[in-house]
RNA sequence: GCCAAGGUAGCUCAGCUGGUGAGAGCGCACGGCUCAUACCCGUGAGGUCGAGAGUUCGAAUCUCUCCCUUGGUACCA
């Protein structure tokens, strides 16, 4: 593997990022990270979709062009990801001139070949929807189900995509690539769909929809949601039709879609449709995600329960957002949905991050200066067995990245720090020392400190910033790939004084926390 | 309505091709240790395994019915 691709969904701009949006991105700046570190070239795509009704008319009400509202959004997304730490290579808007472009020539391309064609549509549009309801959805009162508004009757003339006709090769494609759709189980939901499903329409009239991509040649048509926001996949890597990009001929072989439960339908059936009509090669994968709920709620605005990220960083007085990164990392299972509350949240990082891990490190540095002041010495140096679990981990580790399996990776993680915690204890280093066995010592806390540095190693997608401040204390390179990883990292001499020992992640609520808050 | 997944300790879940006294992590209580961030190690408490019925020598694990959660999808009006 020397190559990685990885998209997140891009996110709307009607509002601000709230949790839900930023688990996906820290889920995804995991994976990424953690795949940096086992291949050489690995890219990282995000952004924002800024066009549509919504936006033109929440724009509309508060007194300024969609433009204005586009970029006041898009760049509070930009500001949660950089708190974050969501290091993406680039953040693409729907908004960009040189996506507008490429998806107005994908359009005309599609178009001229028969893949779109138009068609005259009369029916019951909702606005809040931006979509014609079957008549069978709506309630008693005939009300849209979901605004409660009165849909009204339009009669269009769009362009719709010819889905019919690559319907059974998506079909196929999803039965021959059992892992194309990860957790397994949704693609049979997909399969279901494709079952009886029609083409869909792929434009929208200016008169209903002003703030869209023109279709060329057409100045009565925008370009809707489908064509415009899933293509952002292709154009951001500069992708052109009829023009070849070295990016792209670089990263699509090995693209993989995150993304949450309520696109798939969107992403495997209407985006697979879109690629095969374009005569590219569907995505490598889709990893479809659940949902984060508050408290076992469902986040909902009328519920009045959603957090944005910014604020529970602010709420415990995180400098770095790692422990959250952490939490959200470990939420949920695969594929299933997940559930934030403060008290599992100060649980989980508590015990994991300050007890087990960040607390092994320090007893063991502080133990190191006490009895050697510090000093690593040749005879120290020995093979252990703990080696042996350590590197094993790093294989079960990969593995579970490799079935993105992202919460019980990270349970493995603590579980070598648990193991390495006992470690210690059974070989109670102290006792050694007070026999003044001075070189068994020894050995205990150099045969620590190398398990450390995998530790830090296997950390750092979830907790970049405490894996870069253990790597420090460790003198280890944080650079070294997963490959290359050894317990072989300490180097003879002085290793480290006291006054460089400190914790890398304080308890929460802890007095130490208190103190250094109010500092 | 139909399809799928799920309902197991306070919390998150594993177990579920039927069979040693029902598990893990966290939390909680107690004991030990003292290097460390009131930490770590150990022990323990706590569950009628959604409800009911059935198959079986024996079911959390199989069958049926029902209830609840989540996702998908259809139709009537």
């Amino acid at each position: 593997m020397d190559k990685y691709y990885l998209t997140t969904a891009i996110d709307y701009v009607n509002g601000a990022p709230h949790i839900g949006h930023a688990y996906e991105k820290i889920l995804s700046d995991v994976i990424v990270k953690h795949y940096s570190q086992r291949c050489e070239d690995v890219y990282f795509l995000t952004g924002t979709d800024e066009h549509g009704i919504k936006i033109q008319k929440t724009a509309a009400e508060r007194g300024i062009t969609p433009k204005e509202m586009c970029d006041e959004n898009s760049s509070k997304f930009k500001e949660a990801w950089k708190a974050l730490g969501i290091d993406y290579n680039k953040f693409i808007r729907t908004t960009d001139e040189e996506h507008e472009a490429v998806v107005q020539r994908i359009f005309d391309k599609l178009l001229k070949q028969g893949d779109i064609y138009k068609h005259s549509y009369e029916g019951l549009y909702c606005s809040g929807c931006e979509s014609f309801l079957n008549p069978k959805d709506l309630t008693e009162d005939g009300l849209c189900p979901i605004h409660h508004k009165k849909p009204e009757i339009v009669s269009e003339e769009n362009y719709f995509f010819k889905l019919s006709k690559y319907k059974d090769a998506l079909k196929k494609h999803i039965q021959d690539n059992p892992e194309f759709i990860l957790p397994k189980f949704r693609a049979n939901e997909v399969l279901n769909q494709l079952d009886n499903i029609d083409d869909f329409s792929v434009s929208r009239s200016s008169a209903s929809v002003e703030w869209g991509i023109p279709v060329l040649g057409d100045e009565e048509q925008r370009i809707y949601v489908w064509i415009d926001a899933l293509s952002n996949y292709i154009t951001a890597l500069g992708w052109d039709v009829d023009k070849p990009s070295e990016k792209f001929e670089k990263y699509w072989p090995v693209v993989h879609h995150v993304i949450g439960k309520d696109i798939l339908k969107f992403h495997s059936i209407y985006w697979g449709g879109i690629l095969m009509a374009l005569g590219l090669p569907l995505p490598k994968q889709l990893l479809v995600h659940g949902f984060i709920n508050i408290n076992q709620e469902k986040m909902s605005k009328t519920l009045g329960n959603v957090i944005a990220p910014v604020d529970i960083l602010k709420a415990w007085d995180l400098q770095i957002p790692d422990a959250f990164r952490y939490y959200m990392a470990s939420a949920a299972m695969i594929g299933k949905d997940g559930n934030y509350s403060d008290e599992d949240f100060k649980e989980k990082v508590n015990a994991d991050l300050a007890n087990s891990t960040g607390n092994l490190l320090n007893r063991t540095l502080s133990m190191l200066v006490k009895y050697f002041d510090g000093e690593i010495k040749e005879e120290f140096l020995i093979s252990s067995d703990l080696y042996k679990t350590a590197l094993g981990k790093v294989k079960i580790v990969e593995n579970h990245f490799d079935n993105y399996e992202i919460a019980e990776a990270g349970n493995e993680i603590t579980d070598l720090v648990n193991i390495t915690n006992k470690y210690v204890t059974d070989n109670a280093p102290w006792t050694l020392a007070k026999e003044g066995k001075m070189t068994e010592c020894g050995q205990v806390l150099a045969t620590v400190l190398n398990v450390m540095c995998v530790v830090c190693s296997l950390i750092y997608p979830y907790c970049p910033n405490i894996a870069k401040d253990m790597a420090r204390q460790l003198s280890f390179d944080l650079n070294t790939k997963l490959d290359d990883l050894t317990c072989d990292n300490l180097k003879v001499g002085k290793f480290i004084t006291k006054e460089e020992i400190h914790p890398v992640f304080l308890r929460l609520d802890s007095e130490l926390a208190d103190k250094t808050a109010k500092k």
